[in-house]
DNA sequence: CCGTGTTCTGCACCAAAGGACAATAGCGGG
DNA sequence: CCCGCTATTGTCCTTTGGTGCAGAACACGG
């Protein structure tokens, strides 16, 4: 398996910072990679989510705030740090809310943006670890039958087999088939296991 | 049991703003206190954390960031909106990345503020109502005895009676004791409760 | 010294969970 | 029509969990 290295998007319709910044991210040993508009990133996305982007807010099509909900609705790892001539603070403030990593001004502060990126890729890299697991995790419970998910569910809610059995109106063996099933199927070996599994899951 | 009325605690040094801005909050229906300083704040804090607290950046002594840090740290649910005349980007940025409920300027717009402080309270109430039942159970968690503590961390990860009494070197007869007194004290039926109890209690 | 709470344990009994082995039945494809 | 998957249920036996009843050791405070 190969491990991507993480790379930092620039997203500016202004071509000459937009090299500006990529030069300064190359010289601290980023990789970079440079959009000229939110629409060309949209289009042509990154085939790994392994980075973070930074977006200014002002661009001719989609803007930078669209940007960053075209990627929290896509629940990409990617975090936003924005980077803007025009800001302001209820705009700022706004975009923090949203989720932003950052919001800087131009011209940026070296130290300001490494610091900035730093911390964007710290935090992908979490939530690319969290969303890994929680992946998993669904991939399995995918694999259950409509009745063996029933059956879990009140597993979980801690209920007795012929209890189940008698909610579902099954015989208390068929519960312990569909038990074992789950367990086998989710690979867990207790219901304490199976319980933490179904909180991680949300259900 | 009487129920607390939600109470908009403003902090600012400029006592002209100050009573103008308790004019507006009052006039919307809010109750309303006032102080001058952060410092008379934190010696004479809300007997009940019930409302929000409406806080300008700039002031002699305690400024309004280290008001925030006091209350974050005293785990207050009272949400801070910082109201300011003097910030800039960088510094809402900060703020709202502690958690500070919104970044506003002076002079503040009427529908703003209000938007503002009704979102401050639904999430007042949120985080009390999350803190009340987290006081609960570790009040119930507390009358564990040492040893049931123990017992409970095994059986919460799925271990057997037997593996338990291994571990500890005890009888399995004192084992299913332990057991028993901790579904007892805690108020649970079965494992599944006490699983996602203790992971409520962060254990 | 005595009472209280904690910890520990034994025996017996019953309820619940789980595995082994097996069988029946419906349903959708090949 | 046969195969595979799902769903269902049965019996038998073992392991595990839970409870009632009871006793003993220890520490701590009144």
């Amino acid at each position: 398996m190969s491990i991507p290295a993480p790379t930092v998007y620039v997203v500016d319709d202004d071509v000459s910072f937009l090299t500006a910044v990529a030069r300064l991210l190359r010289a601290g040993g980023y990789a970079v990679k440079l959009y000229s508009s939110a629409d060309a990133f949209v289009k042509d996305p990154p085939p790994e989510p392994v980075g973070c982007v930074i977006v200014d807010l002002h661009m001719p099509g989609m803007d930078g705030m669209e940007l960053q909900e075209v990627l929290a609705r896509s629940s990409s790892p990617l975090p936003v740090i924005f980077l803007t001539g025009h800001g302001d603070i209820a705009t700022s403030v706004h975009a923090m809310r949203k989720g932003a990593e950052d919001f800087l001004t131009k011209p940026v502060n070296r130290e300001k943006l490494f610091e900035a990126v730093q911390r964007a890729l710290v935090r992908n890299a979490l939530q690319r670890a969290a969303g890994a697991r929680d992946r998993e995790l669904r991939a399995l419970y995918e694999t259950l039958t409509p009745r063996e998910r029933e059956v879990m569910t009140h597993v979980v809610a801690g209920r007795l087999n012929k209890q189940i059995a008698a909610d579902i109106d099954a015989a208390e063996r068929t519960v312990k088939a569909h038990r074992a099933s789950i367990m086998a199927k989710l690979r867990v070996q207790s219901v304490a296991d199976l319980v933490r599994l179904s909180q991680s899951l949300g259900l």
